[in-house]
DNA sequence: AAAATAAATTAGGGACGCCTAAAAAACGAT
DNA sequence: ATCGTTTTTTAGGCGTCCCTAATTTATTTT
């Protein structure tokens, strides 16, 4: 049985590891908001429990093992979002220290359960992938909106990065998941862009949001 | 914020306190599996954050405000039974374990959504009474089905300090919360009762159980 | 009233998870 | 290649929560 700490380092390594090569361990502080030598000690104790491998001063990798871990805690974080949003009615901005509890609650019957009673779903409320039972990844090609030129057109499929305060910004514009919109016009100055949603009318949005949003193709 | 082992303390206190007119050291130990010296450790702490007070060698009772954090770990325990039973549909023998980890999870409104979705339930599946945000118990006058005499009809209303084997024992005869039956007999001997639910034929209960099951007049 | 027993507390210690400060290693820029 | 900066590790320590063993206090028996 692994701890609450211990779960939260497999993740923020899970997570770095899904941007880099190594997950180092001053980016595993930061996530966790603890200290670099904190991180140290937990990396050599979960180095011992063949969790993942810790190559010193270069970073950690995770184990099979590991990575089967981490896959049923986001698996189990994204549900609860799921059943937060879905169920309980909770802003898609208010689920995320909830469920970085309740991802916390072992019981395997639970997610298997929850998972049926919210229908199997494969993506959360920012439009993440929730692993199966098994860890599988339902994979898309999105890309970031910011690489987008004018006249594409596009439809929302996740917000990555998230904070709570982007989050709130996209609901005042009416943005969510599934929403569909057409580039109108790049500005190189700020790199903002004008885009225009299929009902409303169009709107310029900043660089810092743009980069955060994950489309497809409509 | 209370540490999860501080809040198991509380939740324990307050149900000796039930039962008795003061909590002890030996009987917190038992039902938290641990040892006498380490409840010493924690009665102390508590006492030290004014949720109890420990007279020592004389055992301890709540403060107004130990008896409100109880009283909302009992709420949250309660519901989260209610939510795993009549959502998810788990066995009212399978829930205790799950909702002792999920009743940590602290967020007001997280209580206060689950609690409106599930709709304001009073009882939980083992028919007892969930407090209310402010705490307030719904009461009712029940006994205790060993001493109800033959001929009386009445209403299961609860199953107290129930295990998980005697919760399969019940839905195995068949019996449940609001189940109406009639006491035909009692034995001298052994204790034993014969009973005769009102569908169904009649058959027989060992003291063991009777005594677990509280019951109004129907 | 003394002895035996039960219950509770105190003393001391271990594992864990966190910290600060100091030392060591790696990296980037000249 | 060396210097300064950044990153990481090591060393040492603290609070929590748990334990066993020893001691103290309360209760029950004789
Ligand atoms: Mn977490
Ligand atoms: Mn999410
Ligand atoms: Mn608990
Ligand atoms: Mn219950």
């Amino acid at each position: 049985m692994l701890t609450r700490s211990e779960e939260d380092h497999i993740k923020a390594v899970y997570a770095l590891l899904q941007e880099g090569e190594s997950a180092f361990t001053k980016d595993i502080a930061e996530r966790l908001r603890t200290k670099a030598s904190s991180v140290t000690d937990m990396l050599k104790k979960l180095s011992g429990k063949s969790l993942l491998k810790h190559e010193p001063y270069y970073g950690a990798k995770l184990t099979a093992k590991g990575q089967a871990i981490a896959l049923q805690l986001v698996r189990r974080h994204r549900l609860w979002e799921t059943f937060l949003v879905e169920r309980l009615g909770f802003g898609w901005d208010e689920v995320h220290e909830v469920a970085e509890q309740m991802e916390h609650v072992a019981n395997e019957k639970l997610i298997d359960k929850l998972d049926e009673y919210l229908g199997h779903p494969h993506f959360d409320p920012h439009g993440d992938p929730i692993p199966d039972k098994q860890g599988k990844l339902r994979t898309r090609k999105t890309k970031r909106l910011n690489t987008c030129k004018p006249g594409e057109s596009v439809r929302i499929a996740a917000v990555s990065e998230t904070t709570d305060g982007l989050l709130r910004l996209l609901d005042a514009k009416g943005l969510r998941i599934g929403t569909t919109l057409s580039v109108q016009d790049v500005h190189a100055f700020d790199g903002s862009m004008d885009i225009k949603p299929q009902r409303g009318s169009a709107f310029s949005l900043s660089k810092d949001v743009i980069h955060h949003l994950q489309v497809e193709n409509a």
